[in-house]
DNA sequence: AAACAGGCGGTTG
DNA sequence: CAACCGCCTGTT
């Protein structure tokens, strides 16, 4: 399968801290999510998909991906280099599932350790899945996550109540939120174990597409010396004012720029 | 090389 | 506002 991709970096987009579950494979990447799989490379604009579980389609990808948005304006100078150092990063439109999972994984733990939780989850608990000779593993359906000694084993510490009460969760429920305003879906997510502003912000952006700005350390810092905020109210106001309707996606530009300086 | 301290994309009570 | 599980990273 090929697909036209213009203004896309799949490499940026992978490797800015929003989804977990991909590893770099001779073809280029193998990305799981969900109930899905597939290995893909580009080269320039265009993206190939070399293996894949049946449930990939070209429409998924694009959606996935959102090959199809608007990319964000810069609206000062420092936004203009974060752009331009990860131009083509786009925000992932991720399985609500999976993705509360792995911000709840998320909390005070570096990207590499989250990764190493989230591939933990689905190799004891997930589905295995060749794709051409690289083995996968699906994500565990809610439910599907068990305590005991697979689940121990994966050490996820204080947060394995967390995924276990969010375990309890349906899709159902989880679809539900999307029909919501903003606040009262945030508020929802608040009430999750595990789950704070910082992290519900994320679900909310990267699940359900909502227009946050989740703060985190380094979006912290940024605000805080290229902005003069002080306080996390300040930077939320500020955000809002200057970056509007787009300051989820230029969060993750701001993030991964500020990250990989 | 091995031990050690400091840190991690926060949340909780 | 400190404690939280455990690993990663940089330092001796």
């Amino acid at each position: 399968m090929k697909l036209s991709a213009p203004d896309f970096s799949l490499e940026h987009t992978l490797s800015s801290g929003q989804v977990f579950r991909y590893k770099r494979v001779q073809e280029g990447f193998l990305v799981s999510h969900r109930d899905k799989a597939f290995v893909i490379s580009q080269d320039n604009d265009l993206l190939t998909v070399h293996y894949s579980t049946p449930n990939v389609t070209e429409a998924w990808l694009r959606e996935f991906f959102s090959l199809d948005d608007e990319l964000p304006e810069p609206v000062d100078e420092y936004t203009a280099a974060a752009l331009e150092y990860c131009s083509g990063l786009r925000i992932c439109k991720q399985d609500k599932w999976e993705c509360t999972i792995a911000f709840i994984c998320s909390q005070n733990n570096n990207i590499k350790r989250i990764q190493q939780l989230m591939n933990g989850l689905a190799k004891a608990f997930g589905k295995r899945v060749l794709l051409g000779g690289h083995e996968a593993y699906l994500f565990p359906e809610p439910g599907e996550i068990k305590s005991g000694a697979k689940l121990s084993a994966i050490k996820l510490g204080y947060r394995e109540q967390y995924i276990l009460e969010a375990n309890k969760l349906t899709d159902e429920w989880l679809a539900s939120l999307q029909k919501l305003p903003y606040e009262e879906a945030r508020e929802l997510l608040l009430d999750l174990q595990g789950i704070g502003p910082k992290v519900a912000g994320c679900i909310l952006l990267f699940g359900y597409q909502h227009n946050s700005f989740p703060i985190d350390t380094w979006i912290e810092q940024v605000m805080r010396t290229e902005y003069n905020c002080s306080s996390k109210k300040e930077m939320e106001e500020k955000a809002a004012l200057l970056f509007g309707t787009n300051k989820g996606k230029l969060q993750q530009y701001i993030f991964h720029y500020a990250r990989n300086r």
